[in-house]
DNA sequence: GCCAACGTTGGC
DNA sequence: GCCAACGTTGGC
């Protein structure tokens, strides 16, 4: 099983809102290589959601993959922001749907994060705390899954 | 709100 | 195929 990230800004869309929802379908991903990593998803991988552009940016909770990815609806939308009139005959979008599973008591903050990964090769690796790292869909490894899992539980 | 860093676009 | 210009992301 494969672990992600995904990024959200939590006033569109936070782990309180899927904690509600149970199930919702995270579309509108207009960058290649996050449309490449969710193709790769399977059914039952776990993710990380992460809030960003807000007070308090980190890992917020856990959601699990649901299915597997499907062409995004919102691209083929006129009337969506999301809308590309390049998807119309090609598959050019993908869009999953995710399962809650657990919000924190507290977000693992970013800064947390950047100081684990002083003293963490794993961590020190990780895309995420790269400066000016953009990515909004990012495989996360066995070992840092466990650490930041196990920082965010006890936190 | 600022601005650095990034991905995409399009002229050449 | 290069690269400048542009729009967007996201931490601060």
């Amino acid at each position: 099983m494969t672990h992600w990230l995904f990024k959200s800004e939590p006033d569109e869309f936070s782990i309180k809102h899927l904690s509600v929802k149970k199930i919702a379908q995270w579309d509108g991903v207009r960058n290649y290589q996050a449309r490449n990593f969710i193709r790769q998803m399977q059914a039952g991988d776990l993710a990380f959601f992460y809030h960003s552009s807000c007070k308090h940016v980190g890992i917020a909770g856990v959601m699990r993959i649901v299915g597997t990815s499907y062409p995004d609806p919102l691209a083929q939308d006129p009337e969506s922001p999301y809308y590309d009139i390049k998807s119309q005959q090609e598959n050019k979008w993908s869009a999953i749907k995710v399962e809650f599973v657990t919000e924190f008591r507290r977000v693992l903050s970013l800064d947390q994060i950047k100081k684990m990964a002083i003293n963490d090769q794993n961590l020190a690796s990780f895309d995420l705390i790269k400066k000016g790292s953009r990515l909004s869909v990012m495989p996360v490894t066995e070992e840092q899954w466990q650490c930041l899992l196990h920082a965010a539980e006890s936190n």
